[in-house]
RNA sequence: GGAGAGAUGGCCGAGUCGGCUGAAGGCGCUCGCCUGCUAAGCGAGUGUGGGGGGAAACUUCCACCGAGGGUUCGAAUCCCUCUCUCUCCGCCA
C-alpha cells in the first residue's frame, strides 16, 4: 500500500512513476483524487457535529446532577445523533472506495530500477562461475532423474494430477539435505530459523500483497477463509504483524523453510516437465525487517547471503536486476539470481530477493520506535529465497551429471548425504 | 465436539447503578535534581490513527479500551454476532 498522504502530496510524480510498471493507474489515481477530496469535505462537518454532541452530552448530564430538565437539549441531540450517522454511513462508503484503489496500486519502483518493459529488458548485473563443458550430450533432470529411480511424475500424477512430483531414495535425501544446508548456511548469516504455519488466512495474505488482486494464484481451503502459503514470505512477514518494534531490535533476520502451494494459474504449457514449475515445492526463505535507512543496504547483503548457496555448491549463475516492467507487485526493487541448467541451455531464476520498503509494513501495520522517542515509523521488508530447493536439485542434476548417468554430489553437500559422492542409480543400491 | 472464564495503553493491572476515565495504580522509558561510581531516592514527562493551524517546537478537533453491528442525548461500561486466549470433559498425531 502507498502512503496516503504522499498520493496527496505529489499525484503526478506518482502516475510518472507507476507508469515505469507499463499498467496504466492515471484512472484510478484520479478517481482516487476525487474521492479523497470528498472524504476530507465530509469528514470536517461530521467531526463539527461529534463536537457539538460531546460538548451538549456534557451539559446534559451537568443539568441532570443538578436535577434540572434537560429534555429540549436531548431532543435537539436526537436529530443531531441521527444526521451524524448518516453521515458516517457516507463517510465510510468513501473510505472503502480509498481503501480499495490504495489496496490494488503497485509499490513504486526505486530510483535504481532500470527502466524496461519485461523480462527481456533485465540487465545482467553479474555471472558467476563457468559453464560445464559435456563431452556427451547432457539431459535434462526429469530424465536423469527417472533414468536413476530418484524421481518419479508418473506415479505422482496418478495420486495429484500435473506439477507435482515423488522423490524416491537419494533423490529425498538430497531434497532433504539441501534445505538443511541451506538452513545452516542462513542461520550463520545470522538469521533466526523459524518454522511457521503454512495455512493463512486472508488477513496475512492481505498484508504482504498476494490479496486482494492475486487469488487467483492461491491454493484456498473450500468453504474457510484460509489459504495455503505460496511462500514463507507470507508467515514469517506476518510475525510482526500490528506490532511496533524497539529501533534497536532492527535489523530483524529471519530464515525459514515451508512448502509453498501455487496454483499456477495462467502459466498453462510453460515448464510442463521436470521441477521446475510444481504445484508444491519446498523454499528455504531469508526475511528481514529493517529501518528505512538501511534497507538498501540489507538488500545487498541479503542478496550475498542467497549468493552463498550457489558459491558452496559451485553452480554457475547469474544476477539479474529485474526492470520496471518485470517487478512484482509489492517489491520496490527485485534482484533475480539464475542458476544455469545444462539441459535446458539457460539460466534460470532460483531465487527472488526483493525490498518492499514500506509498501508491506504499511498494509501490515509494523512500525518501530526509537525508544524514548515518541512518534513512529514503518519499518522496511526484504525478503529472498535462500534458495527455491526443487529449483537447485534441477541445477544440481544437470550440472553434476556424468557420462554414465550417475551424478556427483558437490563437496559441501557430503556431508548431507551421509558422506555420499554420488548419487547412483536405485537399482544399483539394492543390488 | 460439550461446559465455563476472559480480551483495557510498550508491559502488568483497576474501572462502582452508562455521564470531566484517553482511561486510576504499578513497571518500563525519557529529561532534570540528588548521590565518590553503580544502585536507591526526588520532580516532570511519556499511546495510536486521522482532520485543521504552524517553518518548527507545538496546538486544536475527531476516533480508538479484541473486531463488527445495535440501544442511548451520551457506552470501556448494556445487548447481539464474530475472532482469539485460558480452564474442565470427550476425541486425537
Amino acid at each position: 500500500m502507498l502512503d496516503l498522504k504522499r498520493l496527496r502530496r505529489d499525484v503526478e510524480l506518482v502516475k510518472k512513476e507507476l507508469k515505469k510498471r507499463g499498467g496504466d493507474y492515471d484512472h484510478q489515481l484520479e478517481e482516487f483524487a476525487n474521492v479523497d477530496a470528498e472524504r476530507r469535505s465530509i469528514l470536517s462537518s461530521v467531526e463539527a457535529l461529534k463536537h457539538e454532541r460531546n460538548v451538549v452530552s456534557d451539559a446534559i448530564a451537568r443539568m441532570k446532577k443538578a436535577k434540572e430538565n434537560a429534555a429540549d437539549q436531548i431532543e435537539k441531540m436526537r436529530a443531531v445523533s441521527q444526521k451524524i450517522k448518516e453521515m458516517d454511513g457516507l463517510l465510510s462508503e468513501k473510505e472503502e472506495a480509498i481503501h480499495n484503489i490504495l489496496m490494488s496500486l503497485p509499490n513504486v519502483p526505486h530510483s535504481s530500477v532500470p527502466e524496461g518493459n519485461d523480462s527481456a529488458d533485465n540487465p545482467v548485473l553479474k555471472t558467476v562461475g563457468s559453464v560445464p563443458d559435456f563431452d556427451f550430450q547432457p539431459l535434462d533432470h526429469w530424465t536423469i532423474g527417472e533414468q536413476l529411480g530418484i524421481l518419479d511424475f508418473k506415479r505422482a500424477a496418478r495420486m495429484s494430477g500435473a506439477r507435482f512430483a515423488l522423490y524416491f531414495g537419494q533423490g529425498a535425501q538430497l531434497e532433504r539435505a539441501l534445505i538443511n544446508f541451506m538452513l545452516d548456511i542462513q542461520t550463520g548469516h545470522g538469521y533466526r530459523e523459524v518454522l511457521p504455519p503454512f495455512i493463512v488466512n486472508r488477513t496475512a495474505m492481505t498484508a504482504t500483497g498476494q490479496l486482494p488482486k492475486f487469488e487467483e494464484d492461491l491454493f484456498k481451503l473450500e468453504g474457510l477463509d484460509y489459504f495455503l502459503i505460496p511462500t514463507a514470505e507470507v508467515p514469517v512477514t506476518n510475525i510482526h504483524q500490528g506490532e511496533i518494534l524497539d529501533e534497536e531490535d532492527l535489523p530483524l533476520y529471519y530464515a525459514a523453510h515451508t512448502a509453498c502451494f501455487r496454483s499456477e494459474a495462467g502459466s498453462y504449457g510453460k515448464d510442463t516437465r521436470g521441477l521446475i514449475r510444481q504445484h508444491q515445492f519446498n523454499k528455504v526463505e531469508i526475511v528481514k525487517f529493517t529501518t528505512p535507512e538501511t534497507s538498501y543496504d540489507e538488500l545487498e547483503k541479503l542478496l550475498k547471503d542467497a549468493e552463498t548457496v550457489l558459491e558452496r555448491l559451485e553452480i554457475p549463475y547469474q544476477v539479474i536486476t529485474l526492470c520496471s516492467g518485470d517487478l512484482g507487485f509489492s517489491a520496490a526493487k527485485t534482484y533475480d539470481i539464475e542458476g544455469w541448467m545444462p539441459g535446458q541451455g539457460a539460466y534460470r531464476e532460483i531465487s527472488s530477493c526483493s525490498n518492499f520498503e514500506d509498501f508491506q509494513a504499511r498494509r501490515a501495520g509494523i512500525r518501530f520506535r526509537k525508544k524514548g522517542r515518541k512518534g513512529t515509523r514503518l519499518v522496511h521488508t526484504l525478503n529472498g529465497s535462500g534458495l527455491a530447493v526443487g529449483r537447485t536439485v534441477v541445477a544440481l542434476l544437470e550440472n553434476y551429471q556424468q557420462a554414465d548417468g550417475t551424478v556427483v554430489i558437490p563437496d559441501a553437500l557430503r556431508p548431507y548425504m551421509g558422506g555420499a559422492e554420488r548419487i547412483v542409480s536405485i537399482d544399483e543400491v539394492l543390488s
